[in-house]
RNA sequence: GCCAGGGUGGGGUAGUUGGUUAUCCUAGGGGACUGUGGAUCCCCCGACCCGGGUUCGAGUCUCGGCCCUGGCCCCA
């Protein structure tokens, strides 16, 4: 038999149930913020990604090419592609742009809990803004975002400049590795490649730097920061709005077109796989070959949003099964369509079963069922039965209409 | 790509030192049953992940692969 590719899911109703829900409830939030819905091709040419995405990514693309030899690739993240529609269709749209996304990506990796490689994200981009509002804007929509989904998570905010400002005098290259160390918090690794490299002076206000909890201690190890008073206005905004968080200096990010604050956020109950959204402030434009436009954004990780809540089950959908005779099926049909339109799930029989059996299968997912017989089609009514108490009587359709609309979901 | 632990009907399971036709529950289908059967009774469907090896005989032992779970790595 067939088996799904590795590292994919089927998501059966049930779960797609959920998904939606989590998905509504983050739009939502992103439309209330003014984050307005865009769609980029799941497929671009390979060249929009290896132009600043990182090694890593790279790595792990799904990489074809098409039928007129040119290289493609299955999107591994958005935010790129976002900055090229922004360049080939937005230009001249009044700044700043406020937009989100949900879409899937793809990345060849070993697959775990929480890692697919196929997996969704809801991201928003924010380009056109450089001011300290924008940073914290962006900031508490992501805080706005996962509390909706109901994730309970921390909040880790950094800056770039912090890391930099120790390492002015290496080349880029080298910034990033030492960075990257910082990042893993791989202390020996740290060690050891700074001996080899000869530059043993930096441990200790590299380690000292890790340790700092706000920007006076931030600064303390790093002296003046060109950003600061920049930073510390962000990080005000948010302590005035009272967003909780706390400063990480050792965030590095994984990809390489991040230019100042950057911030992530872990599930708490998730163990390797736990980070459930990551972004910063980023200039990606100027790679493509456009004007560059300074803009921030993140990627929730909405698959590990997901495994995070666990199969807690949504608000059980109020469901009417038709269950009729032979002589009642146009009545029976009629009835449906009115439940039908007062917005309810209704299904009816299409098995040719006797009432009984009726009942049968409307019991295993509707609260209600509507028995329509000779009788109520010659009346003209239904008699409701609520599978749940196990009481019925008989009504006129619009009262049946509205005893099931008001008797609101239920298990 | 690396390491560890797993894989028995759709789901959950039993399977002894290798030994009949692989256990049980559940789900699914059919029938009895034509206005309450959410029931009951009967019947059916359906599995040892794949491929080598050892053996008279493999679900069981062994090797390889595939897949799942967790960890490394990387990242969302």
């Amino acid at each position: 038999m067939i088996q799904k590719p590795r590292g994919t899911r089927d998501f059966l109703p049930d779960e797609m149930e959920r998904r939606r829900a989590v998905e509504k409830r983050m739009r939502d939030v992103a439309r209330c913020w003014g984050y307005r819905e865009v769609c980029t091709p799941e497929f671009e040419e390979l060249e929009l990604f290896t132009a600043r995405s990182g090694q890593g990514i790279i790595e792990e693309m799904y990489v074809f090419e098409d039928k007129g030899g040119r290289m493609m690739a299955l999107r591994p993240e958005i935010t790129a592609a976002v900055q090229r529609m922004y360049l080939n269709e937005a230009r001249v749209i009044p700044k700043p742009l406020r937009w989100c996304y949900f879409g899937d990506c793809f990345r060849y990796e070993r697959p775990q809990k929480g890692r697919y490689r196929q997996f969704w994200q809801f991201g928003v981009e924010l380009i056109g803004a450089d001011t300290p509002v924008a940073d914290a804007e962006v900031i508490m929509l992501a805080r706005d975002l996962l509390e909706s989904s109901g994730v309970s998570f921390t909040l880790h905010i950094g800056h770039l400049d912090f890391m930099k400002a120790l390492l002015s005098d290496m080349d880029p290259k080298e910034q990033r590795i030492v960075m990257r160390y910082l990042d893993k918090k791989d202390d020996a690794g740290l060690k050891g490649h700074l001996a080899v490299t000869g530059r043993s002076d930096l441990y200790t206000s590299l380690t000292a730097l890790l340790e700092c909890r706000s920007l006076d201690e931030v600064t303390e190890v790093t002296g003046e920061l060109p950003d600061y008073k920049r930073t510390e206005e962000t990080l005000g905004l948010l302590d005035e709005m009272e967003v909780p968080y706390s400063l990480d200096p050792g965030i590095a990010r994984g990809l390489d077109y991040y230019t100042g604050i950057v911030f992530e956020a872990f599930a708490d109950n998730l163990g390797a796989e736990n980070q459930i959204l990551g972004g910063g402030a980023y200039r990606l434009a100027h790679l493509f070959g456009g004007d560059d436009v300074p803009s921030s954004g993140f990627a929730i990780g909405f698959d590990r949003v997901m495994v995070s809540l666990g199969d807690t089950a949504g608000e059980a959908e109020r469901v009417v099964g038709i269950v009729y005779t032979q002589e009642g099926r146009t009545h029976a049909l009629r009835v449906a369509r009115a439940f039908r339109e007062a917005g309810l799930r209704t299904e009816t029989d299409i098995m040719g079963r006797n009432i009984g059996a009726q009942i049968t299968h409307a019991s295993k997912s509707a609260q209600f069922v509507a028995i329509i017989g000779k009788r109520e089609q010659e009346s003209g009514t239904v008699t409701l039965k609520d599978l749940i108490s196990g009481e019925q009587h008989e009504l006129d359709l619009p009262s049946a209409v509205r005893e099931v609309v008001t008797s609101g979901p239920r298990g």
